[in-house]
DNA sequence: TAAATGAACTTTTTT
DNA sequence: AGTTCATTTA
């Protein structure tokens, strides 16, 4: 098969460039992934072999893509199309214990993360009331630059030391629970590779050829991932969109996107303009819109596309009647398109329940991507933290939140208790149950709850080798978690039921796919997931998702709801920097439109508390020349 | 000790 | 506004 048909001459060049850095600055709807998936089957059909490709993605959604679009070009099996931090994750559970960590380690999500610090700060004998997620959120921003807590410690300024002190504790706590959380994964794989040159070498060796997708949303520790694997041969062709940088709060710095030239000088850049995607009208509104940006490198878009349709922009009464509005023209262009066509985007997840609303009353199919999750539902915890503490057995906090979930009379004196001997003797909780001679101290009541629990993690313990969906169903029985789930007979029984159901449906799925499927691997999978769970491709509908998710994704109708001033730019945005990087998310919405495109807004919101907050629309509507634009005022 | 009631708290965006 | 947290009550 060749690769190179049909494709444009800077896409041809892209797709055929061989050894040495590519940076392909790619515009949206240029046919970017058409580009690098080609570019992966050219290699992987006549260079090398499937598992020496490594293609980074920052989404599953965006990995998934990839993945399915090589395969059904090669027949290939390409094991390496992953999201970064489903990589490092991959490469810490082979290659951890040369940093002092345990294979089984598990994966803390941001409520683990938020337990750990209340935990820690209470240790630290630190005032709590000015709010845990205060810390949390500083940690996070920290580790994702890239800074250890050993530099922060050494800050002149008060504060800083402060979160500080809380950082060492905090990587402490977790590395006593053999667990990282999200930005550890990034962090923890850049230091095994700064202090293990067998094994990057390895890494270098295996990976003949790198591939970063979004690069304009690397942050500071990714990219020294990059960098340190494509040291050895170069080979690395990095894609992305500075006017597409929307992750810069978590660290993503557009810098190594624009120094990519000076990293790697021999670098080939590649620049992809033309527009496949849009009408001539929407590219137009989205390019005098990014326009206003100052920081940026201009660029030329442009297309070959007829003129389309006109941008409609819609002032609603209130967000009733807006969500009414979209609800109408869904249904108004049902006779031309399928639900699946239709996109409708918003800033904030909160925005999402009005239109739900609407569309359920309405009868119109819908999935939400992302947003309030499957797994972060409080009985689905529960049952996993039962898989990852025998997993991990030294991962206290999955231990906390089971030990007496169903009530077994193990009570928080208790369970004091048992924290301060594990530390008086410096083990781990686990092994303190493990040792009864230990128990001493605790009344004879409380001996015989904890015998009671250690009798069921026992039994669990010798069916550990069941396959994985056995093995849930027979946690959540001998436990009696179900039962206990059973007996809180309210209405939300059976939802949780089926929770946990469904949770079973997803072992049984993912035992179908991995043959190397363990409880391991499979609660990495579970842990990095972010997309429902669920797929509900098989019917037709319309899908509803935040702008951020947007990137990378293409819809014949887009609607883009609550641009307001406070909503899109977001009140929280502030200086200039902050601003632009919301234009941009504007900007990526917009460019997802292939026909069909409404923008609109309510004069009245009900945001917060406060029924009746008054909205002027975005400064960004603005900015969008006038005879683009259609104005839609029967919704007002 | 476990359920029930009342208080407090919240980050916009994601892995 | 909706959940989580702490305190009270049975």
């Amino acid at each position: 098969m060749n690769f190179l048909q049909g494709l444009n001459k800077p896409q041809h060049d892209a797709v055929n460039h061989d050894e040495g850095p590519l940076l392909i600055l790619a515009g949206p709807g240029s046919g970017k992934t058409r580009v690098i998936t080609h570019r992966i089957a050219r290699l992987v059909s006549t260079k090398i072999y499937s598992s020496q490709v490594l293609a980074l993605t920052f989404t599953n959604k965006a990995a998934k893509e990839m993945l399915k679009r090589v395969e059904s070009l090669t027949n290939y099996n390409i094991g390496w199309i992953t999201t970064f931090h489903s990589f490092c994750s991959r490469i810490l559970r082979k290659e951890c214990t040369a940093i002092d960590y345990q294979p089984d380690f598990t994966i803390y999500d941001a409520d683990d993360q938020k337990k750990i610090i209340k935990q820690v700060l209470t240790e630290l004998d630190i005032d709590l009331s000015i709010g845990v997620s205060k810390y949390q959120y500083a940690i996070s921003r920290y580790k994702n630059h890239g800074k250890s807590s050993q530099e922060i410690l050494e800050s002149k300024n008060y504060w800083d030391r402060l979160i500080g002190k809380v950082y060492k504790t905090y990587q402490e706590t977790l590395h006593r629970n053999n667990a990282f959380d999200f930005d550890d994964l990034l962090l923890k794989t850049l230091e095994l590779f700064q202090k293990n040159e067998d094994i990057l070498e390895f890494y270098q060796n295996k990976f003949q050829y790198i591939l970063i997708d979004e690069f304009q949303d690397t942050n500071e520790p990714q990219y020294q991932i990059a960098k340190l694997l494509a040291q050895e041969h170069q080979n690395i062709c990095a894609t992305g969109d500075p006017d597409q940088s929307i992750y810069s709060w978590r660290g993503a710095n557009i810098q190594n996107i624009l120094n990519f030239e000076s990293d790697f000088p021999d670098a080939k850049v590649i620049k992809l303009e033309q527009n496949y995607r849009s009408t001539s009208t929407i590219l137009k509104v989205a390019d005098s819109l990014i326009s206003h940006n100052t920081f940026r490198k201009a660029k030329e878009l442009w297309t070959e596309n007829g003129e389309g349709e006109s941008v409609k922009i819609v002032r609603a009464d209130d967000e009733r009647h807006e969500a009414e509005m979209v609800r109408r023209k869904i249904q108004q262009s049902r006779s031309d398109y399928s639900l699946c066509d239709i996109v409708i985007f918003y800033r904030t997840n909160a925005q999402s329940r009005i239109l739900e609303t609407e569309l359920v009353e309405a009868n119109i199919p819908y999935t939400i991507v992302g947003g309030l999750e499957f797994y972060k539902r409080g009985e689905v915890k529960d049952a996993l933290a039962y898989l990852k503490f025998m997993a991990n057995p030294v991962d206290e906090i999955s231990l906390f939140r089971i030990i007496n979930n169903p009530p077994r009379g193990i009570s928080k004196k208790c369970l004091k208790c048992l924290i301060e001997i594990a530390r008086e003797n410096d083990i781990s909780i686990c092994e303190v149950l493990e040792a009864e001679a230990l128990w001493t101290r605790m009344t004879t009541r409380q001996q015989n709850s904890l015998r009671k629990f250690m009798g069921i993690v026992t039994r669990l313990r010798g069916k550990m080798d069941l396959p994985i969906s056995q093995f849930i169903e027979f946690v959540i029985e001998e436990s009696g978690y179900m039962n206990h789930v059973k007996k809180n007979d309210e209405k939300k029984e059976e939802e949780r039921q089926a929770n946990i159901l469904e949770l079973l449906i997803s072992a049984k799925e993912y035992e179908k796919i991995h043959n190397d499927a363990n409880l391991s691997n499979f609660l990495q999978h579970i842990s990095l997931l972010t997309d429902s769970g669920k797929d509900t491709a098989d019917q037709d509908h319309v899908t509803l998702m935040t702008l951020h998710a947007a990137k990378g994704l293409e819809f014949p109708i887009v609607f883009i709801v609550g641009v307001a001033e406070g909503i899109c730019p977001h009140s929280r945005s502030e200086t200039q920097n902050e601003i632009e990087e919301e234009r941009r998310l504007l900007f990526v919405g917009i460019t997802r439109a292939k026909k069909i495109l409404t923008i609109s807004y309510s004069r009245i919101s009900s945001r917060g508390d406060t029924y009746g907050f008054r909205n002027s629309p975005s400064r960004f509507l603005k900015e969008i020349p006038l005879h683009l634009i259609e104005r839609d005022t029967q919704y007002d």
